[in-house]
DNA sequence: GGCAAGTGTCTTGATGTCGAGATATATCTC
DNA sequence: GAGATATATCTCGACATCAAGACACTTGCC
């Protein structure tokens, strides 16, 4: 079985014959994967109507688990965008009633968000989906080669904690 | 050893301990890798005095071969943008003087898109870096193991093409 | 040859994100 | 306990991208 990356390698491999592309095997399947897995994101979600951004920020609430409060700072540490950022994914989640936003009982600086009763409906359904969609993607490979993969993974992800 | 997944893993088995996790396992560790390494080549890249959109554009040149031209049509299908996007990008490369446009002899409607000298030498320069970083992620993991993950991966990928 | 449909590139307007700065409150140090 | 520093959130301007449409040229068909 051929992919996208055996030809890449080989196009650089003409022209670059001198560099050891070891690393592209690798790396270059890693980008392409997240790139269609995003694509396949989007799709599981679209049909629960959240976009990925909403399922971000509302996942990270619902894992916290009850109350499902935190703060607007953990949760952009959390999904790895600026306060900015933040500040308008929570405007928009709170109009769509999916958040609201309460201040911080211990921290009058401080704001707390947190899942309303719609909004944890719509991440549960929405990771149902999610994991059904990435399960199909999986179906080909045998549980023995995924956990394989998947340790594989984690040694390459852990240097990064 | 330890990651971030495994946290997430942990904390969602908390509150979801019905549902099936395996595939988390792998696609978030694939989509955690992506972004951590999309940090890694900007490193890289920025010592070289060029960004990460820059390599995309100017690699596809590079990788075509002599002449190292390409119209835009054929750049933003192998980068995975739009055409407002590519025009855009040629117009900043070509005021950087690392490509230059030229009517294509064989379409009246079209453009080439040339790598200059410059051009090539910065690709070249770059592409080198990048190796030697993905390298290093790399280091810790047997050649073996490496090319079982580059196996594991490519036939999770060859589906997509 | 001439018209219709197709192709290639560029333009334009909307949008989400980033980064820097502003404001308010908390915490630390002497 | 007062002043200085740190923290938490929000505001605002800049910018890269996308999507849709405009325009020019080419190709296919009668």
């Amino acid at each position: 079985m051929r992919d996208e990356v055996d030809d890449l390698v080989e196009a650089w491999g003409r022209e670059r014959g001198d560099l050891d592309l070891a690393p592209v095997e690798v790396f270059s399947r890693i980008s392409r994967l997240a790139r269609h897995l995003d694509l396949a994101r989007r799709d599981a979600f679209t049909a629960h109507g959240i976009e990925s951004w909403e399922f971000d920020v509302l996942a990270a609430l619902r894992r916290a688990g009850s109350p499902y409060e935190l703060s607007p700072g953990k949760l952009l540490r959390q999904t790895l965008v600026t306060s900015g950022t933040m500040t308008n994914r929570v405007d928009r989640l709170t109009a769509r009633g999916l958040v609201e936003r309460l201040p911080d009982p211990k921290d009058r600086r401080g704001v707390l968000v947190r899942l309303t009763i719609e909004g944890k409906a719509a991440v549960d359904g929405a990771f149902e989906a999610l994991l059904a969609a990435e399960a199909d993607l999986l179906a080909d490979l045998p549980g023995k080669q995924r956990t394989q993969l998947a340790g594989l993974l984690r040694s390459l992800l852990a240097p990064f904690s």
